[in-house]
DNA sequence: TTGACATTGATTGTTAACAATTCGTCAATC
DNA sequence: GATTGACGAATTGTTAACAATCAATGTCAA
């Protein structure tokens, strides 16, 4: 099913079992399965992952220092749930990061990893093709990862990574409809752009790309922050 | 002495230990007190912050996944030691991300961000005519973070923050001369740029300081990554 | 019925003892 | 004299019991 390891651990020395648990938590969030607002409880996830606490702790409190995890004092740990001030700054990190990053590429090409993003777009298709939507979901995102992996600077792919898991979270948040949000054929376009060493167009092609998912969002539509009565009533 | 909070755990919700113990490795990062390879062994954190051997743990790991502490396994915590190849790629990652993030300032200013970011060259003169050392070296790179909060993007603050500290790490390491790392009055040209509202030269000002910095190392010295000879012997 | 209050149960946070590993020292041997 | 081996001390990793906090339920009085 899933093949790639995606790894937030990946460069990171931690200990195998912590991996496993970050990725999979990860995972969840990327395909959606795994709803903002969450309860990640250290009970369950002990018995899910056959892991004493300590693991537990350690992976949430990473989770958390990426934005993937909340962590409430005395109240455990709860998928993130971000608002829509977040959702904008997570995309304009995007758009400060990524276009760049896909202009390098482009100016400096190696046909190997050329033929990765080739791989993984025909995974895509694969994937589209079966109307696997969780599957969707994770390779579109991960698609992104794989770009900043291509260009091979580790600190920048942890970067993207954070931010793509994030906003995933914010697709799931304020998307307006469950099907279009997959770019049609904008990551082909983009791969295309950098194999014929076009930086300009590869650059351009990353932030309409941004641009279009970001229009499929609607950042009024509140199913995020409970209403939060303590403010609304501390005048 | 120092007043600005730098806080890394800053916008996470961590304990208030753990944020100043985070702080303190933070700042003697920075200000190169601590040297890379550094061994921070956990009784002395715990003598050093009265704090309990948990809140040390979590605030190691925590460094850790930010770069600027090595965790290794039933060895212990020891201050990172970036190799050639990470110090290229820390300063990709900024080229990447700096100039952006300061055209986008240029293109949008704010009086208070800019009287902010005057009061902060006001404050690296004064270190500099004292020549308090670590002082300069500080605020320096306190500098770039300055930017970035300016530009109000938490999560590019945070990943510039961390781009910045492992910059003190490699400067302490592959730097030439002690003395001339500080730079001139580019931070000076820089903020006028932002001021007068213009993006590109804002833009050119940052990536030549960059430039400058990086033209003050020397890559090819290895004081760095002892022999390593099981990599070495390993064919 | 509603509101405040106390009690209970469950969950998280902390501590301290225990286990495992590494490092330094010292002696024995080649 | 250098190298190997074993022993002991120190350090890290883990576990399990304990303490503290919070959410929920139920009770009682207004």
């Amino acid at each position: 099913m899933r093949q790639g390891n995606l790894s937030t651990a990946g460069e990171m020395n931690a200990d195998p079992d912590e991996k496993i648990i970050i990725d999979r938590i990860y995972s969840a969030v990327m395909e959606q399965r795994l709803a903002p607002r969450t309860k990640l409880s250290e009970a369950a996830l002990c018995e899910s992952f056959g892991v004493g606490r300590m693991r537990v702790r350690r992976s949430l409190l990473l989770l958390a220092s990426q934005g993937i995890v909340d962590l409430h004092s005395n109240r455990g740990a709860y998928v993130a749930c971000p608002s829509a001030a977040e959702a904008d700054e997570v995309f304009e990190a995007r758009m400060m990061i990524e276009p760049g990053l896909v202009r390098a590429m482009a100016e400096n090409i190696s046909d190997e990893v050329i033929k990765g993003l080739r791989r993984h777009l025909k995974r895509e298709d694969a994937a589209r093709k079966e109307r696997e939507r969780s599957e969707i979901i994770r390779l579109s995102g991960e698609f992104h990862v794989e770009l900043a992996k291509g260009h091979g600077n580790a600190a920048l792919t942890r970067f993207v990574r954070e931010l793509v898991t994030r906003t995933s979270l914010i697709v799931g948040l304020f998307g307006v409809n469950r099907e279009s949000t997959c770019p049609e054929n904008d990551h082909g376009q983009i791969v295309e752009a950098i194999a014929t060493g076009d930086g300009n167009k590869a650059a351009k092609a990353v932030r309409d790309h941004l641009v279009h998912i970001q229009n499929g969002l609607d950042l009024t539509s509140v199913k995020n922050e409970q209403p939060d009565l303590a403010r609304i009533l501390a005048g």
